[in-house]
RNA sequence: UGGGGUGUAGCCAAGUGGCCUAAGGCACCAGGUUUUGAUCCUGGCAUCCGGAGGUUCGAAUCCUCCCACCCCAGCCA
């Protein structure tokens, strides 16, 4: 599952045939997008494999905007789409947009309406609605079949020219309204739309819909192999008629495979919109988003989303990854190069009783247990600390190894100590522990006879830096949010995705940090500085927690 | 019930008629190491490849029929 291991899926085994038969000599993929939103990780899949190809058989491949809809669409997804390609570890060949080829692909109209292949449909939407038929029964001609050349051209030209409203007239292509592919059925070529274009502006008033455009711009281009999702199998037919019926100076291949999916995450456009527009994030980047934007604020690293791809492979099956094959590889990932720190995230104090007041101790730990190369650094050690609270309790279950009443608990890089009293508030819950501390036990010493198997996280009160933490869980809470087809995905959605914890205290080393290093708080987890972080507000968030073998016997 | 697809373990996924009494990863289970209940290491985890027939000396791989699931009736992509 690491880099250097080329994949393998059905879909390089055609290029190497391709290669082979001498059918092709050079590869060119591209990745399509609509610059409608922001890229999610189901993208990184058809990036992974469009450049990974690209790369692997020193081929071409094009960053193209699929913008032939301008009502949708807006140059701030273009930019956002870059930056996303980029940080993912891609470069383009070229960049591109369907609309640099707007007057190629209107002569390519004016081709088809001369070989008598297109005209112009003056059918209303409901009533070509109405013609087309259904899934089993096959559709009817339009009046407008049959015009002429002429007329066809003619027409044509004043949807150009601006001469109809939207909606008044429509070019198709005339191949079979009885086709049981519905997408032979004299399909829309173009639509009148009297609206600016993010980069064409008032240039055009017809657009060509994705069929028209969309092979006609792989063939321009030159790509060989055009790979994109399932849902466009049935599309094919169509692709291939505008080639072999067009003067297009290549013929590429559309080859189709399956999207990506992951449990506990919605992976559609639309739905991510509405969960950004409706306020059930805060936005795109939102780290709970399963968008490029959001796993790089969250702390995801390229590799980690890459070799993620790679592990789950390209297939033409439906599937739903389990997210903990993602958080899988982000923890493979960190483990090796993640600098170790602690940091406390529900503060208890502890007083060690015997240890002098006024007085601490600077110990020289290791940022990394299996890394001697990553150094080391100072954190103190004092009579006042903060644990974990969720490292205390007043009835601890069997085999629960950490403090509780009289139990003995060893401070990670100090000494053993042991509980003998404990502070409460009027409720009875514990706001302060009282503990005893063993000198024989210091810096890791442990005199025989004497097991202690817990080990804890610390800082010192008053040598340590305030935090916030931001906990992520999942953004749903069923692992399909689509399956009950009589609720709204939004009805499932998690309301613990997020928890801040504002009061949190961590070691000093991380107040003079890095906003670009990716911390394992140890026994707690992943952990990143937020954008938003600063010297004067530390805010981290957490990635992924590390495996918790104690969690699961706990429940 | 038209057309297009897909069915190998809980989730992915190799496998392209004999070396398959079916790779690998995740998950899970059992041990070992460990100053992170982390990491790491060891072992376990489909007599079976959607089902039923058939072809063949031999099938997950070929044929037939059946079943299940996904996609398609936007002037979206």
């Amino acid at each position: 599952m690491t880099e250097d291991v080329k994949p393998v899926n059905f879909i390089r085994q055609i290029i190497d045939e391709d290669l082979s038969s001498g059918k092709h000599t050079e590869i060119v993929t591209r990745f399509p997008p609509e610059p409608n939103g922001y890229l999610h990780i189901g993208h990184a899949k058809s990036i992974w494999l469009n450049f990974g190809i690209k790369d692997d058989y020193q081929g071409k491949c094009t960053l193209r905007f699929d913008d032939t809809n301008p009502v949708r669409e807006d140059a701030e997804f273009v930019t956002a789409i870059e930056e996303d390609v980029r940080w993912l570890g891609y470069k383009w060949t070229a960049i591109a947009h369907a609309s640099d080829y707007f007057e190629q692909f209107h002569d390519y109209a004016v081709e088809l309406i001369r070989k008598g292949l297109a005209y112009v449909d003056s059918l209303g939407a409901d009533e070509i609605r109405n013609l087309r038929g259904t899934l089993s029964e096959p559709g009817a001609d339009s009046p407008y079949r049959n015009r002429s050349i002429e007329e066809n051209l003619a027409l044509f030209s004043k949807m150009r020219a601006g001469e109809f409203a939207n909606g008044e007239h429509v070019l198709r292509a005339k191949i079979d309204m009885s086709s049981p592919n519905i997408n032979l059925r004299d399909p829309i070529l173009y639509r009148i739309r009297h609206h600016p274009h993010q980069r064409t502006g008032d240039k055009w008033c017809i657009y060509p819909m994705y069929d028209f455009a969309h092979g006609q711009g792989d063939a321009i281009e030159g790509v060989t192999h055009s790979l994109c999702t399932l849902e466009f199998e049935d599309h094919r037919a169509l692709y291939e008629w505008f080639i072999e019926n067009l003067s297009v100076p290549s013929k590429p291949r559309q080859i189709e495979f399956s999207r990506l999916n992951l449990n506990y995450t919605v992976m559609s456009k639309r739905m991510l919109t509405q969960l950004v527009e409706q306020g059930y994030v805060h936005g795109w980047d939102d780290p709970r988003m399963p968008t490029i934007s959001g796993l790089r604020r969250r702390g995801y690293t390229p590799a980690s989303i890459r070799n993620f791809i790679a592990s789950v492979g390209i297939t033409k099956k439906s599937n739903i990854i389990e997210m903990g094959v993602l958080e899988n590889c982000i923890r493979e990932d960190l483990d090796p190069v993640a600098p170790r720190a602690m940091a406390v995230l529900r503060p208890l104090k502890v007083v060690i009783e015997n240890y002098p007041e006024g007085e601490s101790e600077i110990l020289d730990v290791p940022n990394h247990p299996a890394n001697p190369d990553m150094g080391t650094r100072k954190i103190t050690l004092s009579r006042e600390i903060y644990i974990d609270r969720d490292d205390y309790m007043d009835e601890p279950p069997k085999k629960f190894f950490r403090l509780g009443p009289g139990r003995e608990v060893r401070l990670r890089y100090g000494f053993i100590v042991k509980c003998t009293d404990v502070i409460r508030d009027v409720t009875g819950q514990a706001i302060e522990l009282r503990v005893q501390f063993d000198p024989e036990t210091r810096g890791g010493n442990q005199p025989v006879g004497r097991k202690i198997k817990g080990i804890i996280h610390w800082v010192s009160a008053n040598h340590c830096a305030n935090a916030e933490i931001r906990l992520y869980d999942r953004l749903f809470s069923q692992a399909n949010p689509l399956a009950d087809k009589t609720k709204e995905f939004t009805d499932s959605i998690n309301p613990e995705s997020l928890e801040v914890l504002e009061n949190c205290k961590v070691e000093m080393s991380l107040s003079t940090s890095s906003s670009d290093t990716r911390y394992q708080f140890e026994r707690t987890g992943y952990f990143y500085p937020d954008k938003e972080s600063s010297a004067g507000k530390l805010i981290f968030n957490r990635i992924v927690t590390l495996r918790d073998t104690w969690a699961k016997l706990a429940g």
